[in-house]
DNA sequence: ACGCTGATGAAG
DNA sequence: TTCATCAGCGTT
């Protein structure tokens, strides 16, 4: 079942954790492309340095001062995009990172997306996770309550098994212990833990 | 440890 | 208009 945009309304400290052990699901032409979400982070409001839209509403970041549920994707260092999900109510600007899935169907696409066979290697990165799914800014906006990039309800992960650490690759920021990963899960970005 | 790569936003 | 910055990755 697809998580409902109530979901995604609440606070995205709650929302980061919870989305931890859920399927992230993207429909293609090539077949379904699904992996199950194991690490994230929160990017919270105008206090929060590393947030985007710290400094206020921009053409970039007006689209996490919108509504919860819709996909934020920008392109990062030139090369690379990175998926999140707009989280809490309009006005408030914030978000959910996915940093790591581990994949679950149309794997065989992902390596060829990724030019990596690797299974462990495909989306153990943000970078990555874009690659694989073949995700970039066309499908910025997209209503992940409606639309072939959702989020799937599957298992329930207890909180003694979600990690917590500081966020990675970041300038500022880094004393807030923003980043979630499930406990002993070998598809986390950073397989040691800081 | 470093280079790749280009959009973004602040400064001028 | 220029310029520093950047929520990453692969190779060295």
């Amino acid at each position: 079942m697809l998580l409902p945009q109530s979901f995604y309304n609440r606070s995205t400290l709650q929302v980061a954790q919870e989305l931890l052990g859920k399927k992230l699901v993207f429909r293609t032409e090539v077949g379904i492309l699904s992996g199950r979400i194991v690490e994230t982070e929160a990017y919270i409001g105008q206090d929060d340095p590393a947030c985007h839209a710290a400094k206020g509403r921009t053409k970039r970041t007006e689209i996490m001062f919108g509504p919860p549920g819709i996909a934020y994707i920008y392109l990062i260092y030139g090369m690379y995009y990175c998926l999140n999900a707009v989280t809490e109510a309009a006005d408030f600007p914030a978000a959910v990172l996915i940093r790591a899935l581990e994949p679950l169907s149309g794997i065989d696409t992902m390596k060829k997306h990724r030019k990596q066979e690797n299974i462990r290697q495909l989306t153990n990165g943000p970078g990555k996770i874009c690659q694989a799914f073949g995700l970039d800014k066309n499908m910025n906006g997209a209503d992940l309550c409606n639309s072939n990039l959702f989020i799937e309800m599957d298992k329930e992960i207890a909180p003694s098994d979600i990690l917590k650490t500081s966020r990675i690759g970041i300038s500022v920021g880094r004393e807030k212990p923003w980043r979630f990963c499930i406990k002993g899960n070998p598809f986390a970005s950073h397989p040691k833990h800081r």
